[in-house]
DNA sequence: ATGTATTGTGAATCCGGTC
DNA sequence: CGACCGGATTCACAATACA
C-alpha cells in the first residue's frame, strides 16, 4: 500500500533561512522523521598544534558560537519545538551531540515531551587523539532517539538491525569510523563543511526508524548527508540550510545518488515483513539438505533433518520450534536461531539459510 | 610531602541518613573526589516514588511528567550543589547514569558551574538483551568527569592511564564487564543491592582522577565498591548511605579488603611522576659533551651544543625546544625529539641521552 | 604494477610556573 | 591580569611519494 503524503510538503528540497522559520511552513503532523545534527557550542580556547608542530583546524565557524547556556538553550527549545509539531504522533526524533551539548538538548526534549527510547554511542574507530595529554581521548558522540511522547507509538525495525548485526541484536554503541576518504565533500583540497557525518551513520538511523516512502527532515542540512541516504534508501527529505555553500554542495552531492532498487531494499528488511518461511520450503528447495546434523549453540543436543524439515533427536521428533522447546524444557522456542548447522566449518543458526532462501525467492 | 588531611573527616566511615544532610557536616574544601551513582527511580507508569523513597499520592495530588522531572531535578541540584561546596578548588566530581537520568544531571551540574571534562562510556560486555525486541540493546551507562569549573586545575594520571591501555591514550569509551560472579555481593542467594558497580570501573575512576592519600566521597555508597577500591588503591574514603542493610553489607566488605602494597601503586604511576630535565643537566653531567653536533632528522640544520646547555646555529641560539621552532617556524618544538646526535655511528634523538640520565639518577 | 615509507588530518571545550 | 618561556604531547586511516 503506497504511502499518502501530503502533496504541499516541499519534497527533496533544501529550504533557505533559519531552521525554526522554515519548519513553520511545514504542517502540523506531517513528518515521520527530524534527525538534527545542531551546533555543538564547542566554546574552544586558542590555537591547538599537534606534537609535530603541525595546526588543527577547529571548528570556528560563527554558527557553532553562543554567548551563553541560556541563549543555547533558548536556540535549543524553539528548534525543537517547532521538531515536536511538525513530527507524527508515532514519529521520531533523532539528535547528534557531544557532551557540549546534548546535556542541554537531552533534558530539554525530556522536558517538552519527547520520551528518550535510547541513546546510542557513537564509537569512532578512528577519533582525533587527546594532544596535550590532559584527558581521555574524545572518541565517541552521542545520539538520542525519541518518540512524541511516553505513550506514543513508534516505528523499529528489530528484523532490520539483527541482520546488519550478524544476527545479533543491535547494542546501543555503533562503532563507526569518522567521514574522510572519498566521501568527504572538499573544495580545492579543503573541507567544505567542517563537521560532515559518515553515510553509514545516517543509513544505520534511516535503516532502523522509517519504512520506505517516510518522510524524513533534516532542520541542520550542511551538506546534505541525511538527504543523499535517504534518496539511496527510498525515503522522502527536506532539508533546511542557511548557508549557500552547504546548499549547493549536498544539491549537486544529492543529485548524483543512485536509490537502491527495490529488491535490495525489500532483502533488508526480510524477517520483518517477509512471508512466513517454513522450515520444509528449506529442504525441499536445497538450501538445507535432509540428514544435516542440527545443534544447539552449547551442543547439548544434536538432531537430524529429515526429508520433510522435521528434526529428529533420539525417539523424539518435531518441527525446529517444537522439539527445541520439548528438549530445553522451556515454555517456547524459535527454532531459528536455537538450531545451529555447520557451513564452512562454522557454526551458524539455521536462520542464515533462510536469509539465503529469501534472497532467491526474491528474484 | 604527606597529604594534609583534615582530622574533623569522618574516614573510612558511612555516614547514616539523607545524603545532602550527611554532607553538610563535611567542611568546604576538603574532598578531592566525589564519585556518585545517583538513584534514577522515575517510575514508568504505576506507583511513583520520589527519589528519597518517600511514595508519591497520586490521588491528591495530580502528577505528570513534568512534576516528577521537577522532584528529580530538585533533589539533583540539591545534592550536587552540596558536592561542589566540599570539593577542593583542585576536586573532581563523577556521576554516573543511563538516559533516563543523565541528561537532567549533566545540565544541572553544568549550570552549577562545574565544568564536563569528559563523558565516559561504560560499554557493558554482557548487557542484559532487550527481550521485547523493541529498541536497541542498552548496552551502556554514562560517566560525567568534570572540574569545578572551566578554570579550575584537576588531576589527570596520563601516563597510569597509558599503561593500562597497552600504550595506547585511553579513551573516552571504557569496555568493562557487567558486575557478577564472586563480585556480586549475595544474601542467600538473592543480591543484596541492585545495582552494585564492578570493581574494575571505579578502580579506572580513582586510578586517572586521584593520588594515593586522597579523600574520596561517594555520597550513595551503596554497598561500597568505592569503599572497597579506594582502600585497595591507598585512598581515603567516605560514604553515605540510608539502607542500613546496604551500610552493612559495605563494612564487611570493606573490612576484608586488603590495600595494594606501596611498591604496586607506586610502579602504576612510573612515567607520570618522573621529574622534568634540562638540558643543561645533561651536559653538566657529561651525558652530552658541550661542542656536541646535533641536528635534525633530515639534517637540514646542524647546531653545536653550548656548556651551558643552548644551541648555536650560525648567528642564532637558544634551547633544545625554542632554536628548533625558530629553524622550522613551527609554533612549538619538541627538542628532545627533534635533535639527534651520533652515538656509534647511528642518529639517536637526544631523547635517549635523557633515559641513559633518568636511569643514573634513580639510583 | 606492487609494496613500503612518508605525510596529512579529523566536532578538541588540550600547559604551567614565573615575573 | 598578561607576557614569556621551558617542557611535554598523537591514533587511525587515507593519500602521496618512492623504491
Amino acid at each position: 500500500m503506497p504511502k499518502q503524503v501530503s502533496l504541499e510538503l516541499p519534497l527533496g528540497q533544501i529550504l533557505d533561512g533559519d531552521c525554526v522559520e522554515a519548519m513553520r511552513s511545514i504542517p502540523s503532523g506531517s513528518i515521520d522523521l527530524v534527525f538534527a545534527d545542531p551546533p555543538y557550542n564547542l566554546q574552544l580556547g586558542g590555537d591547538l598544534n599537534r606534537p609535530d608542530g603541525s595546526h588543527v583546524d577547529a571548528v570556528t565557524d560563527h554558527w557553532d558560537q553562543f554567548d551563553s547556556f541560556k541563549i543555547y538553550d533558548d536556540f535549543t527549545r524553539d528548534w525543537l519545538t517547532e521538531a515536536k509539531r511538525i513530527l507524527k504522533p508515532d514519529g521520531a526524533l533523532w539528535v547528534i551531540g557531544s557532551y557540549h551539548n546534548i546535556y542541554r538538548v537531552g533534558a530539554i526534549l525530556q522536558d517538552l515531551g519527547f520520551w528518550i527510547l535510547n541513546d546510542i554511542v557513537w564509537r569512532k574507530s578512528n577519533p582525533m587523539p587527546n594532544f596535550r595529554g590532559t584527558r581521555f581521548t574524545n572518541a565517541h558522540e552521542t545520539l538520542l532517539w525519541c518518540s512524541q511522547g511516553e505513550k506514543a507509538k513508534y516505528h523499529f525495525n528489530y528484523r532490520a538491525m539483527k541482520t546488519l548485526n550478524d544476527e545479533l541484536q543491535m547494542r546501543s554503541d555503533w562503532v563507526l569510523p569518522i567521514c574522510n576518504g572519498a566521501e568527504r565533500l572538499k573544495e580545492g583540497g579543503t573541507k567544505v563543511h567542517p563537521t560532515q557525518k559518515p553515510e553509514s551513520l545516517l543509513y544505520r538511523v534511516l535503516l532502523s526508524t522509517t519504512e520506505k516512502g517516510d518522510v524524513v527532515l533534516d532542520p541542520f542540512f550542511g551538506t546534505g548527508t541525511t538527504g543523499a541516504v535517504a534518496k539511496r534508501l527510498g525515503r522522502e527529505w527536506i532539508g533546511c540550510e542557511r548557508e549557500g555553500v552547504y546548499r549547493n554542495a549536498a544539491l549537486k552531492r544529492i543529485e548524483k545518488e543512485l536509490p537502491l532498487d527495490e529488491s535490495a531494499l525489500t532483502t533488508m528488511q526480510a524477517g520483518r515483513s517477509a512471508p512466513k518461511v517454513a522450515f520444509g520450503a528449506l529442504v525441499e528447495g536445497g538450501f538445507i539438505k535432509p540428514g544435516t546434523q542440527v545443534f544447539d549453540k552449547k551442543r547439548r543436543w544434536m538432531a537430524t533433518v529429515r526429508a520433510d524439515g522435521s528434526l529428529a533427536y533420539e525417539k523424539q521428533t518435531g518441527s525446529i520450534h517444537g522439539l527445541g522447546k520439548e528438549l530445553q524444557g522451556a515454555p517456547s522456542c524459535n527454532g531459528w536461531t536455537f538450531w545451529h548447522y555447520e557451513v564452512e566449518g562454522e557454526a551458524k543458526p539455521i536462520d542464515a539459510a533462510r536469509q539465503l532462501y529469501l534472497l532467491a525467492v526474491e528474484d
